[in-house]
DNA sequence: TCTGATATACTCACTCGGTAAGTACTACTT
DNA sequence: AAGTAGTACTTACCGAGTGAGTATATCAGA
């Protein structure tokens, strides 16, 4: 049985979308989760909540830095700062390719691609050239699997045969992203 | 902010796969694992404790009955019947539409596909026509969401973008599964 | 005949993500 | 002066999913 299970789709996490921003600049829970509901809500559908758990997991892996500011009569703020460590698991974040399915496509390498044009826009081109022989490759693995099947099983089949369709789509998809994202 | 949230995705259960089977004939949880593994395994990627426990929360909401067996000196077996209610829940949810997302499709509505084929094949292009009329409208919804969108979320505007293209391919794919399932 | 792999059938403890709701204080408005 | 919206964060809870465990039957090979 494939690794790929439902809970696998669990774990594309908007952990990094948070992360991310804090590479630019320290701020608030509160900012983080604003500024990714603004420009990445349509990517990642992020509660406060959620992004709070998130932090303080971050936290707690060394990642980030909360630094307590205690005011008179109001309750303590926290100020966050990425950490060395964050930094680096940020950065090589950036560099792992975003995988075959095409929602880690929708949401992690359109992810990366927003950090990428911030920071680092000398390496948009490959970032693409990635995604796309990733996704490639990945087409081919569906495709084989896909003729695998023995013939009675129609239904594993159509199945199959959605997916590899999306990821031809996607293919198409990443050209035109390319173009609306400037080279 | 859509409901669209994570959370939702994993609302695609297996559940109706494991009632629709005994909606043809009573069986033991470990046939139904199997036979969902086997038939739809490429759909639904159902672990066997998985599979347990929602049979476990079928009974527990009265859609199935659980005949326990004893026998001597073995451990107890279970042999499962749908219920009139659960007869009722899963020709409901037949007749349900798949909803938007290419998951969804590719999941609920190939398994309602497979459940008609069997049981009902001259509901086969109702079926059929319901989803494209469902996928053609989120199609247009999406779009109006993505027209509305302020001109700098670049990243948002992909996303949906991508989106869009999915259910188009999908739209096709459609019309491919009628004729392989043949009309 | 003993042994060990494999299939059948089911259970349990645990983790973790996600939500809904609540707290508490500020700041603007009417 | 009161209402409402914004800022910032916490808590309790739920339920899906995993992984490992239990117990028995069966059958092939040394």
């Amino acid at each position: 049985m494939s690794k790929l299970n439902l809970h696998h789709i669990g774990q594309l996490s908007p952990e990094m979308a948070l992360l991310g921003q804090l590479y630019g600049a320290p701020a608030h829970g509160y900012d983080l989760h604003r500024k990714v509901v603004v420009d990445l809500g349509q990517v990642w559908h992020l509660s406060q909540s959620q992004a709070y758990s998130i932090l303080k997991r971050l936290a707690f892996q060394g990642e980030i830095l909360m630094e307590e500011i205690t005011q008179e009569k109001l309750p303590p703020r926290q100020l966050l700062y990425i950490t060395p460590a964050g930094r680096q698991h940020f950065l090589e974040w950036l560099e792992t390719p975003s995988g075959g399915s095409t929602r880690a496509i929708r949401m992690e390498f359109v992810t990366r691609l927003y950090f990428i044009k911030q920071y680092f826009p000398e390496k948009l081109l490959p970032l693409f050239d990635l995604q796309r022989t990733e996704t490639f490759h990945h087409i081919q693995r569906l495709e084989k699997a896909c003729a695998e099947l023995p013939a009675e099983q129609v239904y594993n089949r159509m199945s199959l045969g959605l997916r590899v369709e999306q990821l031809r789509t996607t293919l198409a998809w990443l050209d035109k992203c390319l173009e609306s994202v400037g080279s």
